[in-house]
Formats: structure tokens, C-alpha cells, sequence
RNA sequence: CUAGUAAUAGCACAAUUUGGCAGUGCGCUACAUUUGGGAUGUAGAGGUUGAGGGUUCAAAUCCCUCUUACUAGACCA
């Protein structure tokens, strides 16, 4: 893709919020757009960025032998009235309603409602169960006060999943299931998001831990163990055995490195027992020919947040500590390279024309940047602001027939000769598609 | 919903205190010179000052109402 028509508002940066200084560049480089409070949309390179996370969620999920499917977002409010939710959504004005002369609907904040209104017609016996259902798309939640640019938003896309099974053993099968995959699918995201256990009173539910991503930008408080870097609940301290629990269970021997830390909650994995199957008579038909409610669970990553949280962390820094721009991790970042061909010179720009073209025949996500009467120190400042994980620059080394690679994260430079360009990138970029833990090949 | 702050060109702001021609920088367009770490000059386009009302010879400026945004609380991925 050519620079110039990916959206991209080329500025010297001044001002960056203090608590999201990320986020703040990809307003003011227009690469994502603030239509009102906490609702925003997605420049070229950030959305890629996301289907890229969640071309993860879904492989895993996949592995995980849970089934994708799509429920609608206009829901009509009949099935939230036959759960009884619908009063406490209105009340609390939680919800985006659209009253029409010819039906009630609303735009969904969740879908316990609607996977119950679809299982229900097809997971009629006990042969059907256990199965998860799981979906990716966007939620609507009238939030009293959004927060941190797509942290907290009236709009945001999330991953929902929901488990049906026939009994408390298939829940807490699943449920574990699904911990493992998340456990997976934050590893692969480069966060180290853990799962915290949660209380749950109120809901109703069995059970249900949170995975917090430990954060200063974060708004809940959790409790971290330095040394082993585990993550808790703070409400642990308030359990007189605290100490002894944390020796046994995970055998913290000290618990002095105890500290209080900000975290961010990126998913949810929650037992809710038969609660929906009960109030909207989600039943299957057991071994016996008895009518059973399904026994439920559900679980939700928070896609918006998440790729929030990977911009936040991919921030490079002067030597001096200052804002220097972003790099994108290699196995999610949508374009690895960032091209600068030196334009005035005939030559070069046509040999960085070829590898450009060549490179995505070979399906290597990479950007050109084509645009004129820009010096190639503002372009490479660029490269830092789209994230791309490498720049190359075609320029005076081209004689010598190398081209210099700059690796973004940490400044390091290296020189691959021209004949091999193309090859490096492409074993790279499918490395990434084969998911193998992925060692920089420049590094 | 409560409290505080604000709203002026695509963006960042000035002019508001003391009412009197709608300004600056960035960005955008054209041309020229530039081009290895965010260049320079010249010319140009771009405005119902968030909306509505009031005071006044005269309102971006003073007064009232509304709306929106930001920050802090309850909700939440």
C-alpha cells in the first residue's frame, strides 16, 4: 500500500496525553477518529491491526473446538423481556433503544438473550451438548462517562462466547477450556494478561475470574507478586489466611513482594448456571427424556481494549524518555516494512519500485511511501508513527548494493544485500502466518 | 445523573479582562529551491466564532437557555 492513501496526517507531534500518549498520536495522526464520545473510527492500519487480533481469538477459540457464528446486533426487545432484563437496562439507561410504530428493538449491549433465543431451537437433546457457541462484533453500551480513547467506549467490539453443556461437569470442563485458550490467545497477543479470580456476587453465577493486564493506565486495582508475577484479587488481603492460602495454592513463600497494582480487565470468563436457560426456557431433552435447563457459561475479550492495550505498549522512547513513536509486534503488526525510496534519484526509486511490487506478490505486508516533497528524516519518523516493525531506506547504500534495515523497537540497523531482500521478507511475513514463536530475523 | 472546565478555519490556539475590520502557526493547493533523522520562500483557498434567544448604534466578547466535549465519582470488556 502507498502512504499516501492510507489516511495518514503527517505532523510533528506536541501535547500527547500524558496517561495515553498512544492513542493521542493515532487521533492526531488521524489514523483513528473521535465521531463522539466513545465512539470512534478505525483508520486503515488500525483496523487491520484489529482483524489481525482477532484473527487470533478466532483461530484459537477454533482449536479450542468452540463454533463461530453471528447473532444479530439489532435485537428485538421481546427476548430481553422474557429474561427480565430488559426494565434494569432501560432504568439504568444502558441501552441504545430504537422504538418503531412497528416493533421495539434495541442494539446489543450482550447477547445471553439472543445465543439462548438460537440455542435453544437446535441444542434440543443431549446429544447437541456440550457446545460453544462464540462471536466477534460490535457492542453498544450507553456508558455514563467513555474513558481513555477506546478503553471504554459507547461502541466496542468484543469477542463473546457462551457454553452450553448438560450438567456442572461440562461447565467446569468448558470453562477450563476456554481459560486455556485465553491464556493462549494473550500469550500470542505479546500481553501478559492473567486471570484473576472475581467476585461474582450479584450474578449468581459459580464462578468467574478476570484477565487483568497489569497497567498504570488501568482503572481496577489487583494484587501483584513481583517475584513470581502472579496476579491476585485485592479482596485476598481481606481473608485472615491469606498468607498460608497463597503458600499452598501457589506456593508464595514471602509475601512481602505483595504490591497493589493497576490493571486493565481485558477478558472475562464467568459461570452463570442455568440462570438464562431458566428465564427463557432453554431446555434439552436428557438420557431419561427428562426436560433439563443448559448449564451455562460465558466469556468476553474486549477486542477494542485489547488493540488498545498492544498500541499502548508498543511505544518506543528516546534516550531521554521522550515520545519516539510506536513499533507494532512483528506477529500481529498489519505491514512489516516501511519503504523510503529516495525520489530524486531515477535509479533507486525504480529498483524500490521492483522489490515493493515484488515483495507483495509474495503477500509481505508492506508501504511505500510515495509521497513527494517530504525529507526522508520526516518519512522514517512516519514509519514510527504507523508502527511498521521495520523501515528500509533505498538510498546512498544502494550503490554499494545493500539496503539498511532499521528494526523500530530498538534502533538497531543492518544491512541486507538487494538480491536477498525479498527473500528475509518473505520467510519472515510466513513465519508469522505459521504462528512459530517468532525470533526477529534482523535483530 | 452530580461537580468543575471548555466550545473561534481540517488541527492547535489568539482576540473575550476593557464590546468597535475574524487573526497566527500547522495542515491543504500552485510554483521554485530543497531531500539520510519532522526543510525554505512566494502566492492562494479555507469562517453563520456549537445552537437559540436577550442587552446595545455595534456582540466571538456582556446576560439567559440548550447542546456537545474533557476531567473526577456509580456501571463495565
Amino acid at each position: 500500500m502507498k502512504v499516501s492513501q492510507i489516511g495518514l496526517i503527517s505532523r510533528k507531534l506536541s501535547n500527547l496525553d500524558e496517561q495515553f500518549p498512544v492513542q493521542d498520536m493515532l487521533i492526531q495522526t488521524g489514523q483513528i477518529d473521535q465521531f463522539a464520545s466513545g465512539i470512534y473510527a478505525y483508520g486503515h492500519v488500525p483496523y487491520l491491526l484489529k482483524r489481525n487480533i482477532e484473527r487470533i481469538i478466532i483461530d484459537t477459540l477454533t482449536k479450542y473446538r468452540c463454533s463461530e457464528i453471528s447473532l444479530p446486533v439489532l435485537q428485538p426487545e421481546s427476548i430481553w423481556i422474557e429474561s427480565g432484563r430488559l426494565d434494569k437496562y432501560v432504568s439504568d439507561d444502558a441501552m441504545f433503544r430504537a422504538l418503531t410504530n412497528r416493533g421495539n428493538y434495541c442494539l446489543a449491549p450482550t447477547a445471553e438473550e439472543a445465543v439462548v433465543s438460537f440455542a435453544r431451537s437446535r441444542l434440543t437433546s443431549y446429544k447437541h451438548l456440550p457446545v460453544t457457541y462464540f462471536q466477534i462484533g460490535q457492542k453498544f453500551r450507553n456508558e455514563i462517562r467513555s474513558r481513555g480513547f477506546l478503553l471504554r467506549g459507547k461502541s466496542f467490539d468484543m469477542m463473546d462466547a457462551y457454553s452450553f453443556g448438560r450438567n456442572q461437569e461440562d461447565l467446569n470442563n468448558e470453562y477450563e477450556s476456554i481459560k486455556m485458550a485465553y491464556i493462549e490467545i494473550f500469550e500470542n497477543l505479546g500481553l501478559n494478561a492473567q486471570p484473576v479470580g472475581a467476585d461474582n456476587g450479584g450474578f449468581g453465577g459459580s464462578k468467574s475470574e478476570e484477565f487483568m493486564l497489569v497497567s498504570d493506565i488501568g482503572e481496577d486495582n489487583i494484587l501483584f507478586d513481583e517475584v513470581s508475577g502472579k496476579a491476585f484479587n485485592s479482596e485476598l488481603l481481606e481473608r485472615e489466611d491469606y498468607k498460608e492460602y497463597l503458600k499452598d495454592t501457589y506456593g508464595i513463600e514471602n509475601t512481602d513482594s505483595l504490591i497493589t497494582r493497576k490493571a486493565v480487565e481485558l477478558g472475562h470468563i464467568f459461570q452463570l448456571g442455568d440462570k438464562y436457560a431458566k428465564s427463557m426456557n432453554g431446555t434439552f431433552t436428557d438420557e431419561e427424556g427428562n426436560q433439563q435447563n443448559y448449564v451455562m457459561g460465558c466469556y468476553g475479550i474486549g477486542v477494542s481494549r485489547t488493540l488498545a492495550m498492544i498500541y499502548e505498549n508498543s511505544i518506543i522512547k528516546t534516550s531521554d524518555g521522550k515520545f519516539d513513536g510506536i513499533s507494532l509486534p512483528v506477529n500481529i503488526a498489519p505491514y512489516l516494512l516501511y519503504i523510503i525510496p529516495k525520489s530524486d534519484d531515477k535509479e533507486k526509486l525504480e529498483q524500490s519500485l521492483n522489490i515493493y511490487n515484488e515483495l507483495i506478490n509474495n503477500n509481505v505486508g508492506v508501504l511505500f511511501d510515495d509521497r513527494e516533497d517530504m525529507s526522508i528524516g520526516a518519512k522514517i519518523k512516519d514509519s514510527k508513527v504507523v508502527g511498521t516493525p521495520y523501515v528500509a531506506v533505498f538510498g546512498k547504500s544502494l550503490e554499494r548494493g545493500v539496503i539498511e534495515v532499521e528494526n523500530n523497537s530498538n534502533g538497531n540497523k543492518v544491512e541486507i544485500k538487494l538480491e536477498d531482500f525479498v527473500k528475509y521478507f518473505t520467510e519472515l511475513q510466513s513465519k508469522k502466518k505459521d504462528k512459530v514463536k517468532l525470533e526477529s530475523l534482523i535483530k
